[in-house]
DNA sequence: GTGTTTGCAAAGTGTTTGCAATTTA
DNA sequence: TAAATTGCAAACACTTTGCAAACAC
């Protein structure tokens, strides 16, 4: 029996399965994390604003474990990775097709689900390349003063 | 007279108009940047790729100074910042409404026409903000064995 | 001359890594 | 107990900054 837990503890039970379904070995570490990020609903993080939410609750992981675990989640394919901002990466728990607004200001990401947007007139890869996906995303910011 | 420049001097000339039309001291390295970029046509380049292309040719400029300059160039509506990768900063010469392809591998950046790509049913921009700009990433890799 | 720009080196930010200690199966 | 995982601290890559010297006008 894992930890502390019994499988009478349903949230744990599930982040148990989701990364038993992964093959990831249900470590305290990852089992926290994991419920961080899936107990509710779609999120956005970096890997310095989950390490804050966990440490805040007093959920000790350090943060080099929370960089490698973002990581080995998106290998996972757990999680997506979103590029928008040069300086920090993002993690996005939803995993399916769907682009993002990026507030520049408040570096906050939104999902704008897949069906909202179309993009037609896409080009072939140029040779020898393929699609791996189109990513869209809509800059946005406080609005002019009226 | 600047430098040992005179108007003879035809790429001098153009990029000390196009330096004084956005109000920056035509400065040797401004110059040396400036024609780096402009010279041939469009081009993404990183501060660091930029540099080494300077000092290949024997033009000292410091890489502090490239950084700087090519901010100032952004900042001036000269250049425009991509944002396809959480490591560098690319910056294109090609500041027309466009997207990318984004080789994933290499790191190359390759431009897409405007007119070849359309966003349709773009969402509007939650309350109080507006869209600054709609960016399209088209990811590519090496296709898989066939 | 006076304000601007440059270059250096130091500092900063976000991220990755080597490795001994710990934990899982 | 063998293999995987963690945490620390050091190393990293890229970028920014403070400030004295050099430069543009």
């Amino acid at each position: 029996m894992a930890f502390q837990f019994d499988s009478f503890d349903r949230p744990f039970a599930a982040a148990i399965d989701r990364l038993r379904s992964v093959s990831l070995r249900p470590t305290r570490q990852r089992l926290v994390i994991c419920r961080q990020l899936f107990d509710a609903g779609d999120r956005h993080v970096t890997a310095e604003t989950l390490h804050a939410e966990l440490v805040g609750q007093r959920l000790r992981v350090s943060l080099a474990t929370v960089y490698n675990t973002l990581h080995q989640f998106t290998k996972a394919g757990l999680l997506r990775e979103v590029v928008v901002d040069g300086a920090k990466t993002y993690f996005d728990t939803n995993i399916s097709a769907h682009h993002h607004f990026f507030d520049i200001e408040r570096g906050d990401l939104i999902d704008i689900p897949g069906e909202g947007i179309a993009v037609n007139g896409l080009p072939t890869a140029p040779d020898g390349l393929e699609i791996d996906r189109v990513d869209v995303v809509i800059r946005i910011r406080r609005a002019a003063r009226g």
